[in-house]
DNA sequence: GTCTATAGTTTGATAGAC
DNA sequence: GTCTATCAAACTATAGAC
């Protein structure tokens, strides 16, 4: 008879088959933009016809649907990765970097993530849960050097997204608005009477 | 024979019909989203059928580049038509009102002017000259209050398009992030030392 | 300038054999 | 689970009559 290990077998399986096609898609979005994705070209990447794909997907919507929380989920990893800085101008600063960078990355992920570029196209409970888990992460990191209005942690996200939104919008590919993130931060740490920095400590360094 | 008023007539009638064309073509991408734009659906509501809207457009992307062309035209005209405040804070306030309000209104218009929706689409050079004026224009008003350095400029554009995008993408239809345009305003004006308003004159008014 | 006709693709999705 | 076959529809764009 059939064991357990074979049913584990088939589950590992059907979702590296899965995430093969999720590759894929990502793939052809970054090619031929987000609204450009077609089932055919997916398939074919991954050495299947189009028809196969709905043996994974039950539709073309429930691929952007996984995409979504996949890039969500990728972008929550790397931010509870992240060894937040006690200083709270510092930790704001590396949060923004965090986020831009993530942004920047890749315009078709952004576009999935955060505006509403595919029409019709709304993300299920499931595949938005990451992102309320990262809004909730902030928030809660937020209140822990004291801000806790609701306003405040709102236009922090509005100014970091929006240095995103300009970058793509004005300089793809460039640095004319990252060059203005810490400028950004701290004009916010400086209106919501942030403590200053006392050395060099704050400062974003590079990753080697 | 047949005069100039003649021609006069037929040009406008051709001018008459574009613009038809293009009143059409912004209430389909209302209704079906930017990308779900297409020829058969403009051309129904026009009264014609597809084809006949060759006559009048080389193509579907030369619609949607006179769509461009025409949301930062119309843009242009309402910013040059405000009267702008002698106040430094008032003045950027009123026009980061007019952006934000302009931006919030229509969804595929902002996806047009300033997100990069359809995959493969670029504006000719005269339909991006508006918004190469509306930019410059904008430096000019800036420079007038002693906002020279590029950067300080940059800042101010992705602070203020970024509540907007915010307020598309976390609250579509609200005002959660039109009511931090003020606090967003001061905080920035704050940052470049801008004097302060001794009374209530700088407060943002609606028109009546 | 608008029409019909149609070319020539491409699309998402389903049915059913294997 | 993947395939072939196919649907039904939509698409942009062109040719040519009127």
């Amino acid at each position: 008879m059939l064991g357990e290990a074979t049913a584990d077998w088939q589950s590992k399986r059907r979702a590296a088959a899965r995430q093969e096609i999720l590759s894929a898609a990502w793939a052809v979005a970054r090619e031929n933009g987000l609204a450009g994705l077609t089932l055919r070209e997916v398939a074919a990447r991954v050495g299947m016809r189009a028809p196969s794909l709905y043996s994974h997907f039950a539709s073309k919507n429930a691929i952007y649907d996984a995409m979504f929380g996949q890039a969500w989920r990728t972008y929550e990893e790397l931010a509870d990765g992240d060894v937040l800085p006690a200083q709270p101008r510092a930790l704001l600063r590396a949060r923004a970097y965090r986020f831009f960078e993530f942004a920047v990355a890749d315009l078709p992920r952004h576009q999935l993530m955060n505006l509403r570029t595919i029409p019709g196209f709304t993300p299920s409970p499931e595949s938005y849960a990451p992102a309320v888990r990262v809004m909730a992460g902030l928030r809660s990191v937020m209140a822990d050097m004291g801000i806790t209005d609701d306003g405040d942690v709102d236009l922090y996200v509005a100014l970091v997204g929006g240095l995103a939104d300009a970058q793509w919008a004005n300089d793809p590919g460039g640095t004319r608005y990252a060059r203005l993130l810490d400028r950004a931060v701290d004009m916010y740490a400086d209106a919501l009477h942030l403590p200053q920095v006392t050395d060099d400590q704050g400062a974003h360094q590079e990753e080697p």
